[in-house]
DNA sequence: ATTTTATGTCAAGTATATTTTACATTTTTG
DNA sequence: CAAAAATGTAAAATATACTTGACATAAAAT
């Protein structure tokens, strides 16, 4: 699964510290969720979409062909 | 958060076993999901939401007040 | 009424998400 | 250029999602 979390983020010209703080993570959740380490919990999803005054399926991007 | 899964399954009648192997998990995972023993990741969310031609957002309901 | 099918419980095990800490590198700013 | 801020890496620890298997009860079917 793919997510554009680095590119919302750049738009809004925030740094991952504070994405975190707003979302309630670690910044090293981000980085590992930004550089594609593992996919988001579905709670983690919703806070981060909400952030962004996005849905969940705007910001990450299943393409088919990942049902590990 | 809550969740419409037993409904939108017993509206298609089909049984949870059914789902489960449709989404590819077990029996026991749709079972605590149904029964709000835990949520579903966010790759399972989007699994059983196109299941049901569904978004994840209509699916899986986000009462604010759970940021835990 | 009894067999089958569906739903549920429990517990232990594995997999993956998230945290914490500490340090290295890159980018930005003065 | 030097200092500060932002980004990245790595590893160990904890939390939560998911599996497996075995068994109990409820509902449906014959």
């Amino acid at each position: 699964m793919k997510n554009c979390i680095k590119e919302l983020r750049k738009e809004k010209r925030i740094s991952q510290e504070e994405l975190a703080s707003a979302v309630a993570v670690t910044r090293q959740t981000i980085i590992s969720l930004e550089n594609g380490k593992y996919n988001a919990s579905l709670l983690l999803a919703h806070e981060i979409a909400k952030y962004f005054g996005k849905t969940i399926e705007e910001v990450f991007l299943f393409d088919e062909e990942e049902t590990n």
